[in-house]
DNA sequence: GCTTGATATGCAACTATGTGCATATCAATT
DNA sequence: AATTGATATGCACATAGTTGCATATCAAGC
């Protein structure tokens, strides 16, 4: 259903095709959902067939055709719902954690090279969620409150970052 | 592969039926990984049908028999492939932030409720901790290298918990 | 002239996970 | 005597997500 209602979310806010979608993921949502476009067209189209988006199709010269998707009165009754109905506890799956508990059979290098690449992985997130922050969040005292909610994810996603990355800087003078 | 590369860290250690594996899965791999009895069961059986374990079964007076699995050599292989390959970056899904980007629409009770629900679940999980620790590392300075890796771990989803029920705390005052 | 990247869409096959249902025994409690 | 919880296994169906492939145009750079 996630997917399904991140959608009707981003399209609640303004109609749109799913190029377009995807192009608002790898912008602000990045920290929020991602999906690769294949997911994204079938969705949209399941969700027409349920009633959910209207689409309208407009040529264009000599392009493939753009659909553009559009809550219908039924989408926004299941957005509500959905924002209604408490999230279930999602299910705790770290298959890093996993290696550690194979320490022995694990080797030092591969070791070093998985944090290595993670840091930099972790790096890269705050290096986004930082652009993100300065395009769309540089003056949090002069947000209103709807856009002031976004901007607190972001910041979760930075501390959450933050500890990882704390914490791999610790783990890693124990690897070697 | 993950699930099953989990299931050849618990195997590897020694072996198990599906029943126990689901015991040390609620016992101490909780911060690590969770699967209900099903997927283990069907997942056991495509590895015995790959290769990767035998199954002994072990017939038991007037109870179902059980099915006692353990790692081949093919088995061990598959774990340190596993092992000596980075992990790839797990994509970002957060439903309860894109309810945050709705936050016009998501009423002030719902939220209450949410994060209410959502620190209750947390503050279970900090619990859960605490005895994993308690009994299994209880003294950390007497652990060996090997028993000290799963302990990183568990204070990693420490940390990260905590981190989440501070952001709770923040958030739930402008929720109001 | 040719390649690359952006724009724009999608099918088909596969893998992973979740949910509902089903079975069977034994011990302990009500 | 009946129910509940622990032990022990599993099938079938449904949902969610990944990967490979396919198509088509235009602009910009080499």
């Amino acid at each position: 259903m996630s997917l399904r209602a991140v959608l009707l979310i981003t399209l609640q806010r303004e109609p749109g095709t799913g190029y377009d979608i995807l192009q608002r993921f790898k912008a602000g949502l990045a920290h929020v959902w991602q999906a690769s476009h294949q997911q994204l067209y079938r969705e949209l189209d399941r969700m027409r067939g349920d009633g959910l988006l209207t689409c309208e199709t407009v040529s264009q010269d000599e392009r493939p055709d753009r659909k553009v998707y559009q809550l219908t009165e039924m989408g926004l009754q299941a957005l509500d719902a959905w924002l209604a109905e408490p999230l279930a506890a999602s299910p705790v799956r770290q298959p890093l954690f996993a290696k550690f508990f194979a320490w022995e059979r694990w080797p030092t290098y591969a070791r070093r090279e998985e944090l290595t690449i993670l840091r930099e992985q972790l790096k890269q997130r705050l290096k986004t969620y930082g652009a993100i922050e300065r395009e769309w969040f540089s003056d949090p005292q002069a947000l209103t409150p709807s856009q002031r909610a976004p901007w607190h994810t972001l910041r979760l996603g930075q501390r959450l970052t933050e500890t990882w990355m704390e914490w791999i800087d610790e783990v890693k003078e124990e690897v070697e």
